[in-house]
DNA sequence: GAAATATGTCAACAACATTGACTTAAATGG
DNA sequence: CCATTTAAGTCAATGTTGTTGACATATTTC
C-alpha cells in the first residue's frame, strides 16, 4: 500500500554554492542522506537472504555463522567467536541448531584435541551459497548500475567506516601499494 | 585481547589477468569482500551510537525513532510505521519509554484530529543530534580517507542496494537530471 | 600434578520483533 | 444521523538474539 509518502533522505536545502563540480553535496552537519542510505540499504540487504533462512526455521545468527565457517572452513569456535563479537552461549544456541541439521560439522583438532574445528556439510554449503548468492546477485546490480569500476572505491569507503582494529585486516586492495 | 588473527576478508585468489585497470578485481561468485564489509562496516556504524544510548537506557530502536523524528518533524505515527517497517505494537513501546522520558511530544492533528503528530524536545533534538553526529562523524573521516569526491558514486551503490520500491525515493541528487 | 585453556552448558534476563484481538476517538459517506 | 472506516493505543503470548554469571569437562602446558 505505501499510503504516506513522506520524501525520504536529502530533503535539506543545499548550503552554499554547491551547483556542479568540486564538493558534491558536502553537508555542514552530519551527513543525512548516507546515514539513511546505509540504514535502507542494509536493511533490505539482509532482508531477502532472512526470508529464505525463514524457510528452514533459522534467523540472522545462523546467516552469520554459515557465512563465516563457509570462509574459513576448519576454524575454531574461538575465532568464530572473535568474528562475530558475541559470547560462546549467544554461539552455543545457534550453532547446536546448524550441527543437530546437518549443516556444520565439528571435527577435533589434530594438534589440539581441545578445539572444535567447524566445517561446512554438503548441505551447509548449499545453503550458505544460496544466501551469499542472493546478497551477491544485490551487490553485482548495485555495482553494475553505479559503474563496476568504481568498485574500489566503494570498498575503500566501507572499509574505512569499520573501528580500526578490525579495519587492518580488511585491506582494500592487497595487490595495490 | 584479539588473539587468533584469520585475515578476514579477501582471502580468495584473483582469477584470471586482473592486474592493473579496467575491472577491478570482479568476482566470478558472489562478492564476498563487499558482503563482509558491509557486515562490518555497519556494525561499527550503528555500534557507537549504542554505547550512548545505553547511558540513557535506550536502544537501537529508540535511535531509530529519535532519528526520523528528527527529520520529519510533525509526521504521523502511521508515517513512521511506514517508514521503519515495524509493527505498531513494536513501535509503541519505544516511543512510550521517549515520551515519559521527555524526548519527544505527540500533538494532536489540526486537519485530522485522531493523528499524533510527532516532534522532538529539546532534549530530543539534542540527543538525535548526538547519535547524528557519531554517524556522520565517522562518515565524513571514511569519505575524507576515501576522497569526498567519490560521494556520489558511494550514495548512488547505497540506493542501487534498496529495495528498488524505497529506492524511487531515495533520489541521490535531486538537482541532477 | 597444578594451572591454564578450549569448549560446552544451565539459568536468568533484556531488547526487539512478531501475531492476534480488542478499544477508543474521530472522520467519512450514504 | 448513523454505519463504516480510519488512526492510534493496548493487552497478551511468543520467538530470536543478545547479555551475565556460574560451573563442568577435557586437554595442554609448565
Amino acid at each position: 500500500m505505501r499510503k504516506s509518502t513522506l520524501s525520504l533522505v536529502d530533503d535539506r536545502p543545499m548550503r552554499g554554492a554547491n551547483h556542479s563540480a568540486s564538493a558534491p553535496v558536502p553537508p555542514d552537519g552530519p551527513d543525512f542522506e548516507l546515514i539513511e542510505l546505509l540504514f535502507f540499504a542494509y536493511r533490505d540487504f539482509v532482508g531477502e537472504p532472512d526470508r529464505l533462512l525463514a524457510r528452514h526455521g533459522f534467523g540472522r545468527a545462523h546467516h552469520r555463522v554459515l557465512h563465516f565457517i563457509n570462509r574459513h572452513q576448519g576454524l575454531t569456535v574461538a575465532e568464530l567467536l572473535d568474528i562475530l563479537e558475541i559470547t560462546k552461549q549467544s554461539l552455543a544456541r545457534v550453532l547446536k541448531d546448524l550441527v543437530r541439521g546437518g549443516f556444520v560439522e565439528q571435527r577435533a583438532g589434530a594438534e589440539d584435541r581441545r578445539q572444535r574445528l567447524l566445517f561446512l556439510t554438503p548441505r551447509g554449503q548449499a545453503l550458505a551459497q544460496g544466501l551469499a548468492g542472493m546478497q551477491g546477485a544485490r551487490i553485482a546490480r548495485a555495482l553494475g548500475a553505479t559503474g563496476a569500476a568504481h568498485r574500489p572505491v566503494i570498498a575503500r569507503f566501507l572499509a574505512e567506516l569499520i573501528d580500526s582494529e578490525r579495519g587492518a585486516e580488511v585491506a582494500t586492495d592487497p595487490a595495490a601499494s
